[in-house]
DNA sequence: TGTACATCAGTGAACGCGCGTTCACTGATGTAC
DNA sequence: TGTACATCAGTGAACGCGCGTTCACTGATGTAC
């Protein structure tokens, strides 16, 4: 049955997108084939050229969809004593069993930064993750706990606890069944609330 | 000229395996084949299976190497102030653009994580990463200015120290060509720089 | 010590396989009259 | 509104290529006497 309707097309584009962007995260696009990635969806590989010109350009705009998703999904990541969005609640659902053990509907940032960092310079893929990235941090700094009197909006320690809360879960990723993993999880978590609840602005 | 002499095969072992722990850390295994392994030691693909039974023993062996050649490089990381080794002098020469813009020779943490989360659960691969990682992280623990009050000897600050290096060293090389790369640098040394001045055990 | 022989590190071609990409083809969709 | 035709999304086979691994072979090394 060839030939979709506009509708049918635009359908698929998105789902091939959400697909890859679920199946990069989770094994790593160059463990990925477009063949695998097509079957998922229901097509045949050849037809994924009608989409996208290349695997590269499709590894950009799944990037790009992963950050759309889970911004979305931090939306819903609200503090179960004020209903409000805080940074305590965010910290809770980023180091998560659930969120470790969820590489395909988690952060892009833990999922795929080693991917990008060995990408060439100037490809797509890199812009897409920095601009999503300093989104992220943008996101962060907002957060009611870092809007203290630092001179930089808490854009600082906004990084900062990113860099924790990615490097947490990469590594705990990759020490999956030890206790090792576990044990990151916890510790890093502790010693975020440890911070957050000592007094005063730290600068 | 075949049939090396018991020396020489010893010293091919160590250069292959070097040489895998090198261009693994930088391009990742996936992306490196055997024949670029051996001809980068001068020598032919055939070669190989005499001194590993597969490319996932190598992976194994490989990260061994990283986690001995990166201690022996950290004992030489001193305060220039003291002469000693100190926390400050590690997270410098942790976050320092010479460690981003070299992989190859930098810690097997901020390199090869990914890969070891995607690999299977009982790889020999995942148990030489988490065992290198507890050295690492008890090597920080022992470190003076995590030696405060705490009970557990500093190994949950340790663990999440490590944790913000290791991310912001992966967020950086990700961001590498954009103002970004060198903002996360920065600013996580800030934060940790601060978080060390700060007066009294944090727990 | 010298010699004959077994060992085995390294060579280089070959193997099967999966990959990204191309392409002739199909037939429903969308459009021009 | 109905019809004829151009478009183009999707199919499935084929392409060249590089990969991990195997293997018959070579000849220096190491050993047994």
């Amino acid at each position: 049955m060839p030939r979709s309707s506009k509708e049918k097309f635009a359908e698929n584009h998105e789902l091939i997108e959400a697909t890859a962007s679920r199946l990069f995260r989770d094994r790593g696009s160059r463990n990925v084939s477009l063949r695998d990635v097509m079957t998922e969806v229901g097509m045949t590989q050849g037809g994924f050229y009608r989409h996208y010109a290349s695997k590269d350009a499709l590894e950009a705009a799944a990037c790009d969809y992963a950050f759309r998703q889970t911004a979305k999904a931090r939306a819903g990541w609200i503090s179960p004593l004020t209903g409000k969005r805080s940074l305590d609640a965010f910290v809770a659902r980023y180091l998560s069993g659930t969120h470790r053990d969820s590489p395909a509907a988690g952060c892009p940032i833990a999922a795929i930064s080693t991917d990008v960092a060995r990408m060439e310079p100037e490809s797509p893929l890199r812009e897409q993750f920095v601009s999503g990235t300093r989104d992220v941090i943008a996101e962060l700094a907002a957060m009611p706990e870092l809007q203290h009197a630092a001179a930089d909006d808490g854009r600082r320690d906004a990084t900062a606890i990113l860099c924790l809360l990615a490097g947490a879960l990469v590594i705990s990723r990759a020490a999956a069944g030890d206790p090792l993993s576990d044990d990151v999880l916890q510790e890093a978590g502790s010693f975020v609330k440890t911070l957050l609840a000592a007094p005063g602005p730290r600068d």
